[in-house]
Formats: C-alpha cells, sequence, structure tokens
DNA sequence: TATCATTGCGTCATAAAGACGCATTGTATG
DNA sequence: CATACAATGCGTCTTTATGACGCAATGATA
C-alpha cells in the first residue's frame, strides 16, 4: 500500500499522517489490482507516485469499524468511479520485510515532521490483496492524494512496482487464471455487447495462449450463455461478426457449477 | 481465534493477556482449519474450549517480526507434532463484528483482570485462515493452554463453532473443492502406501458425491502420477486390493498444469 | 471346498476436444 | 461496378475422454 490518503481525497497527508493511527485498523492496509480489457489487451490500473519515480497498485486503509471488503469498494470507487464493481480478495500479503519504512519516514521528513519510531504508518504493515474486474469504457481513472496520475497499463509492460506490488499484481493474473471457470470474466470485463473474437481474445490473454477461433465459438455457444443479437458490429475491415451479450441468469447459474472443461 | 495461549504452552493465560500487546501484532490472528482422513472420512481437529461449552478451531497471533505463515506452522506444529505441513492460506476474515469481546472480557474478569477497554484483546481482530493437510496417523493432538481436548471430528458432525469459526470452516472446505485438482491432495492426506478404493473415497468425500470405482480407477492410472506396488493389503474380509503409492516427481509436475478434467 | 463381496481389467456407447474445410460477408481496390 | 481479400459462421472428421456396466479373479469366511 501507498501510505496515504487514496481513500480521502479532501484529506491531506499531513492528516492522514497526524491522524490515520486513530482512525484505521493498525498495520493492515488493502491494495487492489483493477483489472480492465482494452484494445485486445489486459490492463491493470496503476498511480504513479508522487515522491517517487514509481508506479503502485491504488490500496487503501480500513477504518476502524469498517468491513474490509467495504472498503476495498471505496478505493475502487474512488478510482474509477465505478459503483457496482465486482472483487475477490485473492490472497494476504505479510512477510515481515514487505513495508518500505524508509519511503514513508522520508516523506515525513520531507513534510518537516519528524516521526516516532512507534508512529503507526512507521510499523509493520500486512495488505490484503483484492482483484477487480472492470469495464474498461465505464472506469475514469482517479489519483488520489499520494499519486501524480492514475492509469492504464498493458499488464505485459508492468516490469517494476512499488514494494512487493509486482509481485501482488502476478499472484492476482494467477488466481484470475485459476478461477477461469468459475468467475464471470467476460460479463465483467467486456461491455454489453461484444463480438465473438472479443471474448475470445479476452480468454487469450488471461490464458496466455492462442486458442481455435471455431472451436472455441462452438464451445461458448455450447454453454448455453450467450444471447446472439440481430445487430452485427459494422466498420470494422471486414466481415461484420455478430454482437452478443451475457444471458445473465444462465450465466451465473452455469458459475456456480464452474464452466465445464480444461483450457 | 480463540484468544489465547496457543503458541506459548508454558505461558499462562495471564501472561498473554498482559504482554500479547507487546509480542503480537495487533487485530491479527490466524486460524488454521487441520484436515485429516480416517477410516474413509474426514476430520477436521478441534479444540474444546476451557471456559465454554464450545469448540474452536486452533489458532494464533502472530509475534510482531515473524511471517504468518511461520505462524500458522507454528501452530500446527504444536497442535498435532507435525513438523513438515502441507498449508495454504485460503482467506482472511475480518467483517468488524466478528470479534466476541464479551467473551473475552469475562475470561478476564474471572481471572481478577479488570481489562481496559482499549486493551488489545478486545479490539476489533481479523483473521488469516488457513488450511492444512495432514497424515492423519502421524498427528497426535494437543490441546493448548486455552483447551481441555483437543480431537478429530468428522466434518459432516460438525454443527456449531466458537464464533465464526464453522463459517471459516465451510469456506476452507469449499476452496480444498475447487483447488482439487491444483493441490496435492491424496499425498498430503493419505498414508505412503494406500489402496485405490481408498484414495477413491478421499475424493468422494471432499466432493460429497459418489464416483464409479471402475472409471476411477481409470483415470488415475491415467494421469501416471501413481506407482502400483506388489504388495497388497491383506486382512480385508475380500480379496486383498494392491497398494500405491505417488510418484512424487510426475506428480508434483501434473500439478503445475492441473490434473485435467472436471469431477 | 463353496460362498461372496470386493477387486482388476475390459467393452461399448456417448460426449467433448482438437484440427481443419469451405462458403459467406462487408470493406477495400482498381 | 466487379473483384480481391481477410475475417466470420458453420460444418465435418478424427481423436480422446467420460459414463455405464460386464465378468473373471481373489482371498477371507463359513
Amino acid at each position: 500500500m501507498l501510505f496515504s490518503v487514496k481513500m480521502q481525497q479532501n484529506l491531506t497527508i499531513a492528516d492522514v499522517m497526524q491522524n490515520g493511527g486513530k482512525w484505521f485498523m493498525p498495520s493492515l492496509s488493502l491494495d487492489c489490482v483493477i483489472f480492465g480489457f482494452h484494445e485486445n489487451q489486459m490492463k491493470v490500473l496503476l498511480l504513479k507516485m508522487k515522491n517517487a519515480e514509481q508506479w503502485a497498485l491504488p490500496g487503501g486503509f480500513i477504518y476502524k469499524d469498517e468491513d474490509i471488503e467495504e472498503a476495498a469498494i471505496r478505493v475502487l470507487r474512488e478510482r474509477t468511479g465505478i459503483h457496482d464493481i465486482f472483487l475477490q480478495q485473492f490472497h494476504v500479503f505479510g512477510r515481515p520485510g514487505r513495508s518500505d519504512k524508509k519511503f514513508h519516514s522520508d516523506i515525513m521528513k520531507k513534510d518537516g515532521i519528524k516521526p516516532a519510531k512507534d508512529h503507526w504508518i512507521l510499523q509493520r504493515f500486512l495488505t490484503v490483496g483484492y482483484y477487480a474486474l472492470v469495464d474498461f469504457a465505464h472506469a475514469i481513472p482517479h489519483p488520489d492524494g499520494t499519486s501524480t496520475s492514475c492509469e492504464w497499463w498493458d499488464i505485459h509492460e508492468v516490469k517494476e512496482l512499488f514494494m512487493d506490488h509486482k509481485h501482488i499484481l502476478d499472484k492476482a493474473l494467477e488466481t484470475l487464471r485459476l478461477q477461469l471457470n468459475h468467475q464471470p470474466i467476460g460479463y465483467t470485463l467486456l461491455p454489453q455487447k461484444f463480438t465473438m473474437p472479443e471474448l475470445q481474445k479476452l480468454y487469450e490473454t488471461i490464458l496466455d495462449k492462442k486458442l481455435d477461433r471455431r472451436n472455441f465459438q462452438r464451445r461458448m455457444m455450447g454453454y448455453g450463455i450467450l444471447k446472439r443479437l440481430s445487430e452485427t458490429r459494422k466498420g470494422g475491415a471486414h466481415k461484420a461478426p455478430y454482437l452478443y451479450s451475457f444471458d445473465l441468469r444462465r450465466y451465473k447459474k452455469a458459475l456456480q457449477e464452474g464452466l465445464q472443461g480444461g483450457w
């Protein structure tokens, strides 16, 4: 987690540094791996940190009487503007050495604050990892108080992140892959209407391998979770593909058992 | 979590109550769902609590400089005597209302201690859930300082547990089911040598459904992860079945991709 | 020695998965 | 405006996996 004012836009860093210990659960943060799908690529939302040439996952602290999941929803809403978001807790990261204490104390010194050694922000922190799947077109990235910008990155281009955030991202991807048949991947990541090639590219990106176009279509239609619309997507350079949307009722039912078959 | 002396057998409850705040991470505990397999039934290790007519999951606190997983290993070692244990973190339980504060303050009052309202044990606690798979025959249940006994329960007979521990147990089982093809279920839960019917019963118990004996054998052998020994298990009332053991090299390799096929 | 439940191995029918052929379609090009 | 082109939609064929079940062999028991 960044140290930070992520969930309190109108609070200053100094406010949080001073009062965080009163407001938040001690030694605990959360980080969100927010996935989007755009131009046939998986994207992840990252923050450019104010005080360093690094990028980080959006995160936050948990108020003393707040459900962790509520806190995650809050962070997601503030970073993307989306209220109805799909998210899943996937892992707790708690190695004793994972917090960058120097980073935080340096920032405070810069602000003229000399933090006590037992200052809450300088303690060891655990972070609860959540991944979220959002419709790229509906998300409007908003930086928080600790960051200068908030941008989508292609997951393949992310090399190094703040602290152990790259590790967290990798673990999120791994989890997503394993849960592919049990989570509403397509429904949450694609717009309401989409083409079969788009859905296929989504699967290919997550699985990181090519799939046969014709077999993919047969299988997807076999699940009985897609409705083919009468419209087609015009404007492409070639034959206009049909648009599809999910039959949400059937989709959810199918996911309870898990979509059958491996990839 | 029980409040408790679980990881410090020679410490008194009073010791922990008084000093826990100095030693442990605040507001954080861990709980272990320890599975064993015996007489064709899945068992879970539970503690009978000293101060209540309730059973609870073994758990513990995390020292301030201790890795959470290390702490879980510590708890498992102390409850079972097993050093080389298979465990997996599966979920964090963090609802604000999940801690039973009255329970803890009552115990302290019983001991003549009048806890301050901000006493560490009376704070809101999160707990990190781990599940462990152990060889039943090698585990020797040891109660901890907060419990009068430590026993294996058939998972189907567990009705109600302390706080949200039943919920934690259910979630562990659900996770185990989902990860069946990716975890060394058989290797960790069965003794080194086992029969095919035993392996099948293990799968049937976890999946909670009957499988065809002959198709199960064909499929298992098809994975190429089992070695059939020349010995048979004598003593049964009927035809002596062959003993098998895992080809660990192949098994681990197969698990990386996941055993193919659904159940 | 006969009995009997269990075990090991096999067959058959059906369903799913993988590889690929081909006509159709909407756009672009000359 | 005819033609080329690449992507799409649908289908076939083959190979594998799955589900249901038959049957002989086995080893303790009566």
